[in-house]
DNA sequence: TTGTATGCGTTATCAT
DNA sequence: ATGATAACGCATACAA
């Protein structure tokens, strides 16, 4: 590991200041082109690179932005997150990734340490942040995305994304009824996840529009995962039997409810028709394939990632995109 | 957002100098327990939080750690960051998340762009570098742990984790046996890759050790997914109809060839066994379910981690450490 | 135990 | 067009 260049050793090399060094790789006027295109290839042929901690420290811009994500290994934040990185990649940014695990002690443990990096501006996905505590957090960073939540006042250095979720659900719970499904359960994630609520809204109004009764009995709350999924279905089951459609609250938990019909002898989609949201990759891979939501990740991470820079630039006005989620039918519904 | 805190605020409110607050803070001896109670308590107050670029600037320590992967989406590589992030976030650092996506030239760019920003180390899974160049750049940093990847010499800054591929093979090749097949085709990773070199190698020692002869032409390469392991297993069986087994090179690839069995209207295992390698979670979503390799991925990445910060806090020895695998005999073979 | 000067590598600002 | 100097916020080394 040898000695790092720095501006001045470049200096001294090309007999001129320091501040021409500079102002030459940072292409900023006040050198010659001549005087510039000899530095330029010198500190090149040196291996010279500027230090962002030095640049980061004197500018307070560190090309760095941070992603908060519950889980990375879930297929959904692996998607959104590759979208951003690949974003960040192309606008030479860098990212860090913080897991939260779903905790917000964790999760705010995360924004400070962020924080202390001097990160110009953060993505947040799923955050399990109280609402205040959430605003006083985007208040701290120059510009912030959040992914899966609704502000309550649009604020000016954020940008939220969501999913119509309502749309979701109204889509999801019209094919049920197309297909002459009545029992139709829904298996929601988190209580204290926003989608959750938004979703639930989705499927109550729903129902009410098709003039359907709402038994509370039917709906199961679960952690947003494949054993989730699995142990919320297996308990809607012992409970009410007739059952002959699931709504999940995503993937990952439709397949579980999956696991757990073929547990109970249900046959998928004949005694239970299943849909699910997000279409992740998996959901062509399990058989049957699942219905389910389609949402395009990648491009969610690609948009948060675009958004947050227009922030940062200070051309972006508050804003709440909203994705439109469509119905892809394949065997399990 | 409001202007951060620094240290000379606090010292001034202290009315004590910027050093004592400095000492303090970071619990090094030099100030009486009772000043330093009363400036922490102090600083908590005001909420103050070191800057940890500036510290960065005159330590040279950034807590920060880059972690290179070719694709944050692929189970196994989100697996192992899960890992990294974990261990990352008990030691109070912070990682840097980048996809190469198997292109040298952007795992190059982003090994610059995080030594430009002082990583006091990194963690290169699966590297697509070129032994010289990828030798070179462990040189520029001060600790790295490669996964998937053999260094030609030890190196003072370098640990290796690898997959004992060879073992792997003889296991996954004797199961085969057991069972009596005796047409083990072999699905391949990409040429440029270590991992795949060493299976083959102990795929090709398995066949000799049970004295059956090896065909080159019953193996076929693959990039190393689904897709890539549908084409691969569709062109093998258009070549040797009579393949009864396969051995591929990770679980994606296995379940691509599952794919490709189910439409060339082979039965799994009956007709093809198949044998994958990492037990990603999917391997018992899938139907049937995957006989693979077991390898517990997310300890790979605490361990990368750790043994990283070893090498940063300077007490490891160069080492390489073998993950043992371990069949887990499901339904595909 | 406490405080002062100095440097980390860069950019901003003000001279020349 | 170029250069000198002062920040940026902190820690190291040395002085009191």
């Amino acid at each position: 590991m040898k000695k790092r260049l720095t501006l001045a050793d470049i200096a001294k090399a090309a007999k001129v200041s320091l501040m021409t060094v500079s102002r030459a790789i940072n292409n900023k006027p006040g050198v010659s082109d001549e005087v510039r295109q000899s530095i330029l290839t010198l500190a090149e042929e040196m291996g010279y690179h500027p230090n962002y901690i030095a640049r980061g420290l004197a500018t307070r811009r560190t090309a760095t932005i941070g992603l908060v994500v519950p889980d990375n290994t879930n297929p959904f934040f692996a998607q959104v997150a590759r979208g951003v990185e690949d974003g960040a990649y192309e606008n030479g940014y860098n990212i860090f990734l913080v897991n939260t695990n779903e905790d917000p002690v964790r999760e705010l443990a995360a924004l400070d340490s962020l924080w202390q990096k001097n990160i110009e501006g953060a993505i947040l996905c799923s955050s399990r942040l109280p609402t205040e505590i959430l605003e006083e957090q985007i208040q701290r960073f120059p510009a912030v995305v959040v992914v899966n939540r609704e502000p309550r006042k649009p604020m000016p250095n954020l940008i939220s994304i969501n999913i119509n979720d309502q749309r979701g659900a109204q889509l999801a719970l019209g094919h049920f009824l197309a297909l002459g499904r009545r029992q139709i359960a829904f298996i929601n994630g988190p209580a204290n996840s926003t989608s959750a609520r938004r979703r639930l809204e989705g499927y109550r109004a729903a129902l009410r529009s098709a003039e359907l009764p709402l038994d509370p009995q039917i709906v199961e709350a679960c952690s947003p995962d494949m054993e989730g999924g699995r142990l919320a279905a297996a308990a809607l089951f012992a409970r009410l039997p007739k059952i002959d459609a699931i709504y999940a609250f995503n993937d990952l938990v439709a397949i579980g409810a999956m696991q757990a019909c073929e547990e109970a002898g249900k046959k998928v989609p004949e005694d239970t028709a299943i849909i699910g949201v997000d279409d992740i990759p998996l959901a062509t891979i399990v058989r049957p394939r699942l219905t389910t939501l389609h949402v395009n990740l990648r491009h969610i991470g690609r948009l948060a990632l675009r958004s947050l820079l227009d922030i940062i630039k200070g051309d972006a006005t508050p804003a709440a995109f909203q994705i439109e989620p469509e119905l892809r039918i394949r065997d399990s519904a």
